[in-house]
DNA sequence: CCAAAAGTGTTGCAATTACACCCATGC
DNA sequence: GCATGGGTGTAATTGCAACACTTTTGG
C-alpha cells in the first residue's frame, strides 16, 4: 500500500498536470476461450470494478490520453482504440467517485474536481487476449479479464458504456479490422466464428460465415492445421501482413 | 456594437459558469428549395464562418448545453439532436480563438482557457428549415444558412465536423425519424426524394423510392394535392402524429 | 398536342439464407 | 464404428435494382 502522502502528492499533481472535468474510459475486448472478455480493474480496498480509465494530459490529445492508459493497463502500444461516444449527463458519477478517495485514506479539497463532475469521452479498444499483460495501479487493486456476459456491476454509468461499445463495434464488424486486432496471428476458421457470434449474440452458418470470410480476400490458409484437438483437425488462418499491425 | 466593459465582463463570466476546455459545436441540417442547408455563423468584425456553439455549463448536461445553443440560435426548443464525435486534437483551434476576441476589442488575460486547447462535442441537428428564425448574438454579426455544398470556408476544424456529421446522418436515414424532423408537416414524394437524394449525394429511382417509403408504413397520404406547378400535381403526404414531434 | 413530371406494377439479378454430403479424429 | 466437428457445394429465397406505360398539367 503506498504512504498517505504518496497518494495526495499523486492527487495534488493530477489536478495540475490533466484538463480538469475530462476523463476518457475504455472498453477493452479480448477474445479467449470462445468467449468476448472485458479488462476491468478494481477499486483499492473496495468491491467496486470499473472500466480501465484516466484523466487527459493539458498537452495531450484524447487519442493520446487513451492509448496511454492502454499501454498502462495491457503493455500494449498500438491498440486498436475507437471512440464511439461522450458521457456527459450531470448525475454519471453520483457522488461515488469520493469513496474511492476516502478508501484510499485520501482527504481531498472539497472543490476537487475529480470529486464532482466529470465527463467522459469513450473508447473502445480491441485487442489480442495472449498479448496482454494486465497491471493495476496506483488506484485499484486488481486488473483483469472478465467474460462479458458474467463480469460483476460496474461503477458509474460503466454498464450502459459497455453496452454502447457493444453496438458499436457490432458495427465495425463487417470489417475485417476488427476480427484481425482481436484474433491471435494464426487460428482456425471455427474460432473466427466463435468470435463474431459472440460479438453479435447470435449462431451462425459454418459453410456461408466461411465463403464470406475467404470472399473478402484477406485471410491467407496456412500450411498448418491445429492438431490435439478431437475430431478432425481444421486448418489454420491468418491475416495478410498489411492487417497484422502487431500491437507490440 | 457592444462596450468593451460588457463583452469583457461577458467573457469573466464565462469563465466561471461554464466548464473549462470543453465545448459543443452543432451541425444544424436544414432543407429548402430541394437543397440541404447549414445553419452558419459570423465572427462579429471578421469574415470567419464557423459552426453555432458553445460552453458547457457547470451544471449542465452535454446535451442540454447543445438544446441551449440552438434553443438560442433557431428560437426552437426540442430539437432533434444527436451527438457523433467528439473532436480534441491539440491543434484543432491553431490560435484562431485570439483573433475572434482581439476583434471584439477584449484583451483575455493570457492563460484564458477559451483561448488554448478546447476540446468540442460535435452534435448534428435536424430541423424543419420554415420554423427556424436565425439569430446572431454576442460574438456574431450573422447567422443564416448556406448550401451545404456552396458554403464559405468555416474555421477551425469545422469543415472536418460537417463531414463526419454528414456521415452519421447518412447512416441514420434509414429510420424515418431523420426524414420526419427535416421536411416539413406535409410534403409530396418528389420532395422527400430529393432530400433523400441532397443527403446521400446520389440520385434515386422514383419508382422504388416510392415504393420503400410506402412500406415503412410511417406516411400518411392527404387528401389534397400540391397544385400550382407545372405538371400533374403530386400528393401531399405527412408521417404519422408520433413520429411528428413539433419543435415549438 | 407536346413536353415534362407524377402515379403505378413487373421483371431480373444478385446477395443472402437454408440445407446435405463427405471426411477426419478420439473414444 | 460411431459420435462429433470440419470442409465444401448447391438450391431456394428474398430483397433490391432496373425498367415501361399511362395520366395530368401548363404552355
Amino acid at each position: 500500500m503506498l504512504s498517505k502522502t504518496c497518494v495526495e502528492t499523486f492527487f495534488t499533481k493530477q489536478m495540475q498536470t490533466y484538463l480538469p472535468h475530462l476523463s476518457v474510459d475504455c472498453v477493452v475486448f479480448g477474445f479467449h476461450d470462445s468467449d468476448l472478455k472485458l479488462l476491468l480493474t478494481k477499486w483499492k480496498h473496495m468491491n467496486i470494478w470499473a472500466l480501465p480509465g484516466g484523466y487527459v494530459g493539458r498537452r495531450e490529445s484524447l487519442d493520446d490520453a487513451a492509448h496511454r492508459v492502454l499501454r498502462h493497463r495491457t503493455g500494449l502500444r498500438h491498440v486498436h482504440l475507437r471512440q464511439f461516444h461522450t458521457f456527459g449527463t450531470l448525475n454519471r458519477r453520483e457522488g461515488s467517485s469520493r469513496k474511492l478517495w476516502d478508501g484510499l485514506g485520501v482527504r481531498a479539497p472539497r472543490d476537487a474536481w475529480p470529486l464532482h463532475r466529470v465527463v467522459s469521452i469513450g473508447y473502445y479498444a480491441l485487442v489480442d487476449f495472449s498479448r496482454v499483460r494486465p497491471k493495476a495501479d496506483y488506484v485499484s487493486d486488481a486488473c483483469t479479464w472478465y467474460p462479458l456476459r458474467d463480469r460483476p456491476m460496474l461503477a458509474f454509468d460503466h454498464d450502459a458504456m459497455v453496452e454502447h461499445a457493444l453496438a458499436a463495434l457490432r458495427e465495425s464488424l463487417d470489417s475485417p479490422t476488427a476480427s484481425a486486432t482481436l484474433m491471435p496471428e494464426s487460428f482456425t476458421m471455427p474460432e473466427l466464428q466463435r468470435l463474431h457470434e459472440a460479438i453479435l449474440g447470435k449462431p451462425l452458418d459454418r459453410r456461408n460465415f466461411q465463403k464470406r470470410m475467404l470472399e473478402r480476400g484477406v485471410l491467407e490458409r496456412l500450411p498448418y492445421r491445429r492438431t490435439g484437438g478431437a475430431h478432425r483437425a481444421p486448418f489454420l488462418y491468418r491475416f495478410h501482413s498489411r492487417l497484422r499491425r502487431a500491437g507490440l
